[in-house]
DNA sequence: GCGGCGGGTGTGGTCTGACCACAGTACACG
DNA sequence: CGTGTACTGTGGTCAGACCACACCCGCCGC
């Protein structure tokens, strides 16, 4: 039978994911210890540790030493580190043109202050008005007004409720965060822009809350295109 | 200095980052060996080895033994099988759920059409067609229609031109691949379905080469909303 | 001189065993 | 009854060994 032939590690993850998939284990449960689990596998300690770290850096597992409940590898399915892992090594390592990143994020921003403009129910922004505050006070850095401004887009997806979305979008956003912050350097006047970006964000905001889908969306794709417009000195599509 | 208590795999995962963002790596280059990166890093060849393990599932790196230039690490940037990897676990693992992963495609799908009938050139479609064709035989299994499904889905995402997007589309669709397998067997006529997805795709194609973006994007969110609603017994949308 | 073949060499893949730091736990001691 | 210490089991790491593999080179036979 060929392909049977799996690697060690591949055994092991394999086993772990059919365990998920089959409900033996689920968030919030202790995997065997790396020994037994090895023993049980047939395989190696380093063939488990190499499936382990892979299930971690995804996210799947948080491990920690010493001993206790809280201790040993723990299935926590926190999908936004992988996922910020992924985009930013595939950006540097060129397999994710920039530029494609920004699109991607343009889409499903869009699509997410759409939704929530045109939700049925008003959704909960607080969180959000409270982070454009935050941005208002003078005394921020330019590293420290991306942060929050990172934080706010990210809370947007956030209220949409929608996990994949959001994971996918912490990934997008931590992919082009030196490009970000790179950029912000280059502006002919940081003062003038971060003002603009300020009020692009409370307009925004506005629209999600009067429930104007479409404006919402105009506003984000405006949002998005200027400022990579600004940074870049060139178009966004091509 | 709290924080730089990194652990040894971590520390080797940001040399390759840092290598990679600093142009020090290439797509195509080779890594060090191992037991070269290890000597270098100060650290276990196991170590070494957990952060190449990470690499590779996240699709940065292929690994081959023997000798001579095929062989060892080398950088590739493939982002479909770690995408893939990720979602298809983090749904296994139920961190998401999957009508978010159904919505976010559809979003993405729905872009992608809408983007390829509007573009100003007419976008390459050729391998799209061949694969409506394909699966016009009669002779094809439930297995095999499904899997040229996601193959003209995918060639969609592909003719767009943005790497993150097809990546992302292709990880979307492994995750739900099992529940479209299991989704499948219990509809009351296969036949039925299978002949009206077949002329919904030809629609979708239809509308991109007479560039009606929105009339694509329509049939789009109708396709994909209606072969969820058919094998999931409820709507997508809460 | 030429061609093939066989070992040399370096690669990843795996296993074993050992040690460490850590944290909770149980037990002995005051 | 309280307290503290040794014990136990966890992940984290390293060192060393062996294997299979694939290339490459040089030897040997023709």
């Amino acid at each position: 039978m060929p392909g049977t032939e799996r690697r060690a590690w591949e055994v092991v993850l394999e086993s772990i994911e059919a365990d998920l998939l089959s409900g033996r284990l689920s968030p919030g449960d202790h995997l065997p210890a790396e020994r037994a689990l090895a023993a049980d596998l047939g395989v190696g300690r380093s063939s488990v540790r190499e499936a382990l770290r892979v299930l971690e850096v995804l996210g799947l597992i948080r491990t920690a030493a010493g001993s206790g409940p809280s201790a040993g590898a723990i299935i926590v399915a926190l999908p936004g580190g992988g996922m910020s892992a992924l985009m930013r090594l595939q950006v540097a390592a060129q397999g994710f043109p920039v530029a494609d990143v920004v699109k991607t994020r343009l889409i499903l921003e869009a699509a997410v202050v759409a939704d929530l403009a045109g939700a049925s129910a008003r959704p909960d922004l607080a969180g959000s008005a409270q982070l454009l505050d935050a941005m208002d006070s003078p005394a921020l850095t330019e590293a420290e007004f991306l942060a929050l401004d990172t934080q706010f887009h990210l809370s947007l997806a956030t209220a949409s409720g929608n996990q994949v979305i959001t994971a996918t979008m912490a990934g997008l956003r931590s992919a082009i965060e030196g490009y970000a912050r790179a950029g912000a350097l280059g502006l002919a006047s940081w003062a003038e822009t971060s003002a603009r970006l300020r009020g692009e964000h409370r307009a925004i905001l506005a629209a999600i809350a009067t429930a104007e889908p479409a404006l919402a969306r105009e506003r984000v794709v405006a949002h998005i295109e200027g400022y990579y417009a600004e940074t870049h000195d060139h178009p966004l599509h091509a």
